[in-house]
DNA sequence: CTTGCCGTATCAGCGACTCTTATGTTACGA
DNA sequence: TCGTAACATAAGAGTCGCTGATACGGCAAG
C-alpha cells in the first residue's frame, strides 16, 4: 500500500467518481479502477458501491478514506519537519508557467509555498507555453504550468483550475456599457488575438467558430500584457482569462462583458513521469493542488 | 514511499543493520541498501552514515523513523478498526506449525490474536516440517511456522525466535544433579533423538560433531510429546528447546541441564511470495513480529 | 602497517507488477 | 427501448525492484 494509492482513493472519495480521481492524479480510469479493485481485494471488504451511478461509499470506503486522509497529512509534516531539520538551503523547486499564469498569482502560491518551508528555494520562469513543455522534458524545472495540459509518454498532466474567460474592452468601447453579451454580438467586430501557436488562441477560435461568429483579428501578441495596452487603445475586444484582468478592472482601465455561454480554459500542472519527487517539488506540488491543507 | 520501505527501515533501524533488517524482512542485503539509497535519494538527505561499521542513524534518519513507526501504528488500528467494522466473521488465518512450536506457545498467541481482532478466525495445524512447507506452497495455509526456515523461489522466510536447547534427562538420571555439564560429559551417553530427516535432528548432530562427542542413540522420534515420555523412564537423556519443557519441569517430571556452550535452534515463518496478505495474515504476522505493538 | 573478516555498495539480468489501450458491460435518463 | 456516460475487463508493454555475484571498505587483531 503506498501513498499514491492513498492519494488515488481520497481523490476518488472526494470527487464521488473514479475517472475525475484518475484524471487528477494523472493516470486512466482503468488504471484507477484496477486500483481500487486491489484495495479492496487486499482488505478484504468493498470500499465502493460501483453498481450505483453517482458512485456510492460504503462505510469501510469512508474508514480506509480517514486512514488515507491522516496518512497523507502525516507525510506531509514528516516532509516540513525533515525540511526544517536538514536547515539552510532546503530543497529547490523549478517551476516554469505559461505568461498567462500571471504574476500576482504566482506570488500568493510563493507566499505560501515560503510559509510551508521557510528554507527552500522556489524559481519561477515565465516561458512561452511550448518551452514550458520543453524545460520539464530537459528536466531543467521540475513541474510545469500550462493551458489544456495534454499527458503525453514522457510527461504527465494534472488539471489544476479552470479560469473564467470573458470579453474585455476598454471602457470607451460600445460593448462596454453592457453588462452581458451573446456570442453573436462578436460578429466582425474588431477582435485581438492570441498568437495562433498558442492552445489557447485554438481555443477561443474554436469556441467562436461553434457559436457561428466570424471576427476581425487586427492584433496577435502572445502575451497578455501586450494585449492588455492594445486594449487600452479602444478600438478592439479581445478574450481573456478573468484572473489576468483584476488590476486594470478594478481601477476602470478595462472593462469586462460576461459571455452567456461561459468559457474556460483548464490550466494545468505537468511534470516528467517518473516515481520519485524531491520533497521541495512535493511540497510545491501539493500546495497548488490543495490549497487548504 | 510504500509501507514495506517503512517496515524495513524501521527494522533497519532497531537492528543497525542493513543485512539484519533485510533478513528481518526476507529480502536481500542488496535489496534493502538499494532501498535505503532510494528513500535518501527521494527525501534527498542522507539517513545513515553507513561509513562508520556500527551504523550510524542520522537526525533525518531518526526522524524518519518516527514517522515509519507512527505510520505503521497507524495502519494496524486502520485494520483493526477495519475489521470491527465488518464485524462477524472476519478474515480468517490458516497457520501451519510444527508439532515443537508447542500447543502452550500457540495458546498465548491465539488469545492475543482474539483480543486484536475479535471476530477473525485463526486455525491451526501442526505438521511435520515437509508438510507445513508443502502446506504453505500449496496455499493451504497462509502462514507457517518452522525451524530453520529458509527462503526459497517461492517461499519466503522471516526469523522469528531462537530457542535455547538444554539437555533434558529425568530426576532419577545421574546427569540430573548437575546444573550444568560440558559437551564432553555426553561422550557415549544413552541419548533419545529425533527423527533424522528433521531439520533439528540434523543441526544436534552437527553439534555434537563439533564438539567431539559421540552419543548411543537409543531411541528416535518425529514428535517431542514422545520423547519426553522416553525421558521420563530414566535411561537416557536428550537435548531440546527449552518452552518445550515448561510444565514437566515445573512439576518434577524433568530436569533440564543446561550445555555451556549454547546451542539455539531458529523458528522462522514462512509464506509464499506475493506482495498482498489479507488482512487477519497481516494482523496475525505483525503479531508474531512484534508481540509488544 | 598489514591481513582477514564482515558488512555494505554496485552491476547486470530477469521477473513481476502496474499502467495503457482497446473493448465489453452496466446503470440511468430520454 | 435506446443512447450515453461511467465502470469493468483483457491483453500487451514498459518499468521498477529484486536477486545473485562481485567489488569495495571499515574495523580489529597481530
Amino acid at each position: 500500500m503506498d501513498l499514491s494509492q492513498l492519494q488515488l482513493f481520497k481523490d476518488i472519495y472526494q470527487t464521488r467518481s473514479i475517472s475525475r480521481g484518475a484524471s487528477h492524479n494523472g493516470v486512466t480510469q482503468s488504471a484507477a479502477s484496477q486500483t481500487v479493485q486491489e484495495l479492496e481485494k487486499h482488505l478484504g471488504t468493498q470500499l465502493l458501491d460501483r453498481s450505483r451511478r453517482p458512485l456510492e461509499v460504503l462505510p469501510a470506503g469512508r474508514l480506509f478514506y480517514e486512514f488515507a486522509r491522516e496518512s497523507l497529512r502525516r507525510h506531509q509534516d514528516f516532509l516540513v519537519h525533515l525540511e526544517e531539520l536538514k536547515g539552510g538551503l532546503g530543497g529547490c523547486v523549478k517551476v516554469a508557467a505559461i505568461y498567462s499564469v500571471g504574476i500576482s498569482e504566482m506570488s500568493r502560491l510563493e507566499e505560501e509555498f515560503y510559509r510551508r518551508l521557510p528554507t527552500a528555494q522556489l524559481e519561477v520562469s515565465y516561458l512561452r507555453p511550448e518551452k514550458v513543455y520543453q524545460a520539464v522534458l530537459d528536466e531543467r524545472v521540475d513541474l510545469g504550468l500550462v493551458s489544456y495540459p495534454e499527458t503525453t509518454r514522457d510527461v504527465i498532466a494534472l488539471p489544476w483550475r479552470e479560469e473564467p474567460m470573458v470579453v474585455v474592452c476598454a471602457p470607451e468601447h460600445p460593448l462596454a456599457q453592457r453588462g452581458h453579451v451573446q456570442p453573436e454580438d462578436l460578429e466582425n467586430i474588431d477582435f485581438i488575438g492570441f498568437d495562433e501557436d498558442l492552445p489557447i488562441s485554438r481555443d477561443i477560435e474554436r469556441f467562436l467558430r461553434e457559436q457561428g461568429v466570424r471576427v476581425r483579428v487586427v492584433m496577435q501578441f502572445d502575451n497578455i500584457q501586450s494585449m492588455k495596452e492594445a486594449l487600452r487603445l479602444g478600438h478592439a475586444v479581445s478574450i481573456l482569462p478573468v484572473p489576468m484582468l483584476r488590476e486594470e478592472v478594478a481601477d476602470g482601465r478595462l472593462q469586462t462583458v460576461s459571455l452567456d455561454c461561459p468559457l474556460v480554459r483548464p490550466l494545468g500542472i505537468i511534470h516528467r513521469r517518473k516515481k520519485n519527487f524531491l520533497r521541495a517539488a512535493q511540497v510545491f506540488l501539493d500546495l497548488l493542488r490543495d490549497p487548504a491543507a
